[in-house]
DNA sequence: TCAAGAATTGACCCATGGGACAATAAAAAG
DNA sequence: CTTTTTATTGTCCCATGGGTCAATTCTTGA
């Protein structure tokens, strides 16, 4: 027993390093091999060789394959997460929070193919993994919640709804085609397609209650 | 050797018959595999399974696994496509194509989560499958010039391709939300986002060239 | 320095999967 | 009615993969 107190929130640095890294290290090692393997070519000793690692640590760390990957997929969540996250707070007016959103999503390092491919390989595993699909859910909840928060300043919260929507579909589907077409779509091009989007959808609004 | 002429591209009906209506049998029983496994899980004993018949038969029809899955692809596309064909036929009007495309995709039958895991699947694979990188490009060509179809007499060349872009991804996106989360896109909810999408974005160049 | 516990490994087990093949049944051709 | 293809099956083989386990090394707290 650990001679100071330990709360199950709090990162008792010394302790928890050690185990904490190697999860850290085999969730990404997971993440990698994902993305060159895809989820059909995806094994433990492919994660653990890309590791430096045995077949056994991985087990140690994680009780199945499962679970090994249902953490790949949350880490590789928060990394866009963050990108998302750090362009919001710098964002002021609503129209600033939308660009951070849309922006935050193709973040130049991160809109890469391999990265789409290992996302969509997680995503196709979704239907038959319960935790997945919460992961899934949350993504998508906060995505909207983020979309939300600079839209209802613009819009009625219905079509605030419906934009968010649109926007989240548009995205996803901007990442689909770079995965499956790698070089068919820049950054700035979608980028600019999302934002062309929201001032289209946003411009017809204007027009009916103009014309109205 | 048979007493008629054989050319490679007729179709000797009664000669292929047999062998063509298995080759077909198992494309539909890969697919429905891929729908319920997802491809991680798809086997060639499942197939056989759902098919009614053996694995070793699947292997004489198919020379691997891979091309019996590129198969079910090219098979499930075009059942996809003929819907969007055969609303085509039908629209005379730029606006009427653009319609028919549209609806063409979220046809009721065919818009349905399990069909979308399945595609899932299928894309996850592109990445490492030649052929099926291949087959993609086919359909995205297509549905792109489908679309252009209608968008050239709606928009500049330019705006027209960049809509196309925008649709296509839209129409991905929705299909992908369709399938992570069950229920959380209807066929008329999505149709009206794309119909949206292209009214605004058609708006807007209006309004650019109404301004200046 | 030592003992307790964690980290790490490699060997092992067993189920499964892809694919080859020979043997049989069924059709077609002649 | 025979011969030649074609359809179909079941068996076999071997590699691989997930997961368990005991044995070993490494940490670390006392």
């Amino acid at each position: 027993m650990s001679t100071w107190i330990r709360h199950a929130w709090t990162d008792p640095v010394k302790l928890k390093r050690l185990s904490e890294i190697r999860r850290k290290e085999l969730r990404q090692a997971a993440f990698a091999v994902l993305e060159r393997e895809g989820i059909a070519g995806a094994t433990l000793e492919k994660v653990a060789a890309q590791a430096g690692a045995s077949k056994g640590i991985v087990l140690h760390y994680f009780r199945n394959k499962q679970e090994l990957f249902e953490h790949a997929m949350r880490e590789a969540n928060a990394v866009l997460c963050q990108a998302v996250i750090a362009r919001l707070r710098r964002a002021h007016t609503p129209m600033e929070r939308m660009d951070a959103v849309i922006e935050g999503n193709f973040e130049e390092h991160l809109f890469q193919p391999p990265l789409c491919h290992a996302w969509l390989s997680l995503c196709a595993e979704v239907p038959r993994d319960e935790k997945m699909a919460r992961i899934q859910r949350v993504i998508h909840a906060r995505m909207r919640s983020n979309l939300l928060s600079g839209l209802r300043g613009l819009a009625s919260p219905a079509d605030a709804d419906d934009i968010a929507l649109g926007v989240t579909a548009l995205i996803d589907g901007l990442w689909l085609r770079l995965g499956l077409q790698p070089g068919s779509v820049s950054r700035e091009q979608a980028v600019r397609q999302v934002k062309n989007y929201v001032a289209g959808r946003l411009a017809l609004r204007e027009l009916a209650t103009a014309g109205a």
